[in-house]
DNA sequence: GGATATTGAATGAAGGTTCATTCATTTAAT
DNA sequence: ATTAAATGAATGAACCTTCATTCAATATCC
């Protein structure tokens, strides 16, 4: 919190400049993301920031030529988050289409994906994409693949699973839309849902769409992601 | 535009003092619709309100006491619209459980209700609810009778269609996050999906939900309000 | 009925606050 | 010593709110 122990921190701390660069340019998008989530995209300000991150204000433009800029860069950085962690996933998922569909699915629910405090800032996000084509942009490319994924594993169960009355790309989107509006519930619940129960919901979902395969999603989630 | 029109517009109408009121009150709201959905929350100055509404920035402490209490009018107005909206489909959607639970599903991809301008609205809320508690409290009743319903209507079909191993509380869930998510589908999306092939992938989900009743959800969506 | 007073609505300029950005100066790193 | 980073006060633009004034509509009185 005081600027003292932080400049002692920054001073302490060894690493080349660019390890030291990268290391502040992080610690003010995690102050972004702190400040976005609690106070949401119009009232957060740079001043709030600065605080959060222990930094003085002047420093932000240091690393971001704006607080816009510093925005997108918060969004870019939850976004590649998200990539990589069901990226990771399916790298440890196996080969069997439906444990490797529900081990995806459960990304969304994992421990380091599902907080409120994020949920919160890719609404705030998703809030103003009409308004800023630009935040769609940053998105775009994660979305494609996180879609094109989503639906080569969604047609590997269609096709091993025998499920020929499904179509790959709708079950895709149902299956994404639920994702996103558990995660909305988070949000705007008032039951108060945790990320497991949220991920149960999830599971009985794709229970619902591959019956075949419901022993296998209806299980009390535990997999790696869940821990 | 000019104020001239207007003034002129305004003394043209009839209509007793308290109608008049309410027209403009009404207007105020429709043109913060507007400005929210193309400016955002974040960048919708009372100017541009006003401007739009074809009033001077002055008038709107006339009806608003401040610029917050137009927002969570608006949110109120979006609502209130909605919960008539599927209280309406259900007066005039018979008595057999399926049917009933189809016809709510499909309020919200009615036309009145799913508008990429509408539903930018919504989630430019929902993008500061966790900053601003007072958008919960707007919806909180709302909200409450949305999901007792929803359960309510999941409950109805489990019975009367014997689904024991489904539990209305998780299936009330599940159907609300894929309208949800879809609905985020129309924001956010890029292949452009249309309101009539949103509700079609919430009725193929429905019929997963529900198998034995596929043939009543997946039948290309025809209700009242898919006009 | 016509004249006058009263009310309510509309207007937009001015006030005062907030906030992003800039930059001269100080501090640390190499 | 030289370069890079950090700082925070100053700046000026943007914006919400207020309010004195204008105007039309309605009510009151002669």
């Amino acid at each position: 919190m005081e600027t003292v122990s932080v400049s002692e921190s920054a001073s302490v701390q060894p690493g080349g400049r660019h390890l030291r660069r990268a290391r502040r340019e992080s610690q003010l998008i995690d102050a972004a993301l702190d400040c976005i989530s609690t106070l949401g995209l119009r009232e957060t300000t740079v001043q709030d920031v600065a605080e959060r991150a222990g930094m003085a204000v002047g420093s932000i433009s240091q690393y971001f030529e704006s607080k816009e800029l510093l925005f997108t860069a918060t969004l870019r950085a939850l976004s590649e988050e998200f990539e990589a962690t069901w990226r990771a996933g399916l790298m440890g998922a196996g080969d069997d289409p439906a444990c490797r569909l529900r081990c995806f699915v459960e990304c969304y629910f994992a421990p380091a994906i599902c907080k409120r405090k994020k949920v919160a800032v890719w609404f705030a996000f998703w809030g103003e994409v009409k308004a800023r084509p630009k935040y769609r942009e940053v998105c775009a490319g994660h979305d494609r693949a996180h879609d094109q994924a989503l639906e080569t594993l969604s047609e590997a169960l269609i096709l091993h699973g025998h499920y020929p009355h499904l179509q790959a790309r709708p079950a895709a989107k149902i299956i994404a839309s639920v994702c996103h509006g558990l995660w909305l519930e988070l949000i705007t619940g008032t039951d108060g849902l945790r990320r497991a129960e949220l991920a149960e919901l999830a599971l009985i979902q794709l229970a619902a769409l591959f019956p075949r395969h419901a022993p296998l999603f209806a299980g009390a989630a535990a997999g790696e992601y869940m821990a």
